[in-house]
DNA sequence: TTGAAAGCGCTAACAG
DNA sequence: CTGTTAGCGCTTTCAA
């Protein structure tokens, strides 16, 4: 069985109906100048015939290709992978497909020759980008927001362009605030990076909570992890900060990964959690509930965050909507890593 | 600055360089009756001129968008979130884009509207699909792996479909024999559902090595948990498999997940992993190596899968391949969740 | 080695 | 309300 051969267009439905292939067109454009008589003996035919519409043969005629591309940085090689971005990614694709339309991953490879961004974008005649992750000053991101493609970019913040993520301030700040009322005195921070925007805004909620409190922050308490999202780096940063020769009762890390490296990392020091040190993450990744103890965290949510990437990218695309910067709620979730004191 | 202003075709190419659009054309798709100079020189142009190639014309008039399919079964609920899932369309991801072929995500709906995941994938013009963990006998897919569109299946084993899983069987063998090993004669088994194909072949694996070990296996020591990749359904099972009577020395979980639910079951029955219970998963998640205590467990390969998966697909649809089973060794990952008896 | 012409399947003015 | 016509950008015979 050959492809072609069952390959119907608009002008055999065309042939077969008596009418003409602007006609038909209108039909399954829902054009509104066709009679109601003419567009059922129409669709009645393209059913018979099992007709479908070819979305490249739309796109050249139309330059539009109702796909949206997918852009994660390679670069710090969580992608995927990671539950959370999993997690958006899901809730986005869920929303775009209810809305017509279909999503498409975005690399740098065109034709499997090296290219840019934002030159696989306009090959593929993609309509608008979802940026997930990707530091907008790195200068191929940089270039693509720049373009006239619509973009939307997740966890980052860039003047003129459309931007959502958590209330990272405020995430922080309701975590310090919790541990300053259970007791704590000294909280110290597992910093997820200073280079991308959450981990300074994470940052920044800590320090501001603190002094707020009137609690006298250290420079040595704050260790810098690199990165949100390893183990690995929150092990290392917490076993930093354990050489101290005074210890924090508290701990707020940036990520839930770094949070559970710092809780191996405090297990390893003969230390225990929350009896020691209380710890708290951030994210609520699946993970977080699982580990012992169960972690409280700073929960972001991830549905809307994915739904209203989704929403805002295909506002921008059909022009009903600007660039706004949407900043999303978060909430703690309390388990049982931290203690009274 | 309107988009069309700036679309360059090869059109444009052929005025500038005197030369006409079909030589144009026959550069960009390495035809080698062109001389070097004419190559050269439209190349040139090219690179001056920002050409760009429209995927979508191309398409049209080839019939091949270079475009492959990712299908997940929206079923179960799990899709990307699940790491195991995310890891594996990574590493596809990246074998395919190296060979040109960018990825896309299909549902079932159709510009917006309800259809067939076959009709998505004519729709787009879909060159090629790796279904993941779909069940091909539900109608749906089993349309689509009935249709022309080559298809790769992964976790799934069916006549006449390219297909790529773990060796699954040799994987419950190897954890039995482990277990066997350190002294275990009492293994329970947390199934993964009897209507999966990896769930069956898990479970097989299992009663042959208590065979071919002599040991006498109990139906009572089997329980279902519908499911593989829910924690709560490894703890529901495990909570009934601790009201038997008579309790196994351990237990070989069909999943990892399952085997988390399976710690948390036991803990909370006043027993402890490994003291009282030994317990090996299945898959070698990331959060297996954090969970308390650290999870032995049977290693997928996640990258092989993935990349195989591209290969295989892409090999079906360049004709260069036929429909093999391909089944890939595991590796028992030996951590802290197992004792000697 | 190069090019003219037709066509991939669809849409969008514009007439009728 | 329906149809004619002319593309969208590219590839592909086939002839020169």
């Amino acid at each position: 069985m050959r492809r072609d051969e069952l390959l119907i267009t608009i002008y055999d439905i065309a042939k077969r109906t008596g009418l003409s292939p602007t006609t038909v067109s209108k039909v399954f454009n829902n054009y509104t100048d066709v009679s109601a008589k003419t567009r059922t003996r129409i669709l009645e035919a393209a059913k018979e015939m099992g007709y479908l519409p070819n979305a490249n043969a739309r796109s050249l005629a139309t330059k539009r290709s109702w796909t949206l591309g997918v852009l994660f940085t390679e670069s710090s090689g969580l992608g995927l992978r990671h539950p959370f971005f999993g997690g958006v990614i899901e809730n986005f694709k869920a929303s775009a497909e209810a809305k017509g339309y279909d999503l498409m991953f975005i690399s740098r490879d065109i034709g499997g020759n090296n290219g840019t961004y934002l030159e696989h974008c306009r090959f593929r005649g993609i309509d608008g980008v979802v940026v997930i992750y990707a530091d907008p000053n790195q200068p191929e991101v940089a270039e693509l927001l720049a373009s006239d493609i619509p973009c939307v970019l997740l966890d980052f913040n860039r003047a003129n362009v459309a931007t959502i993520c958590s209330d990272n301030v405020g995430g922080s700040e309701q975590a310090v605030r919790y541990l300053y009322e259970l007791g704590h005195r000294t909280i110290a921070h597992l910093s997820g990076g200073r280079d991308t925007f959450a981990g300074r805004q994470r940052l920044l909620g800590y320090e501001r909570m603190l002094e707020e409190l009137g609690l006298s922050g250290r420079e040595e308490w704050i260790s810098d992890s690199g990165d949100f999202f390893s183990i690995q780096g929150g092990y290392e940063a917490m076993t930093r900060l354990l050489k101290q020769p005074e210890l924090p009762t508290a701990v707020l890390a940036a990520g839930d990964n770094l949070a559970i490296g710092a809780l191996r990392a405090i297990r390893e020091h003969g230390l225990s959690v929350p009896g020691d040190i209380s710890v708290v993450g951030f994210d609520d990744i699946e993970s977080a509930e699982l580990v012992t103890p169960p972690l409280t965290t700073v929960r972001q949510n991830m549905r809307e965050i994915g739904g209203r990437a989704a929403q805002m990218l295909i506002g921008l695309i059909e022009g009903v909507a600007g660039a706004e910067a949407v900043v999303l709620p978060v909430e703690l979730v309390i388990r049982e890593s931290c203690r009274k004191v």
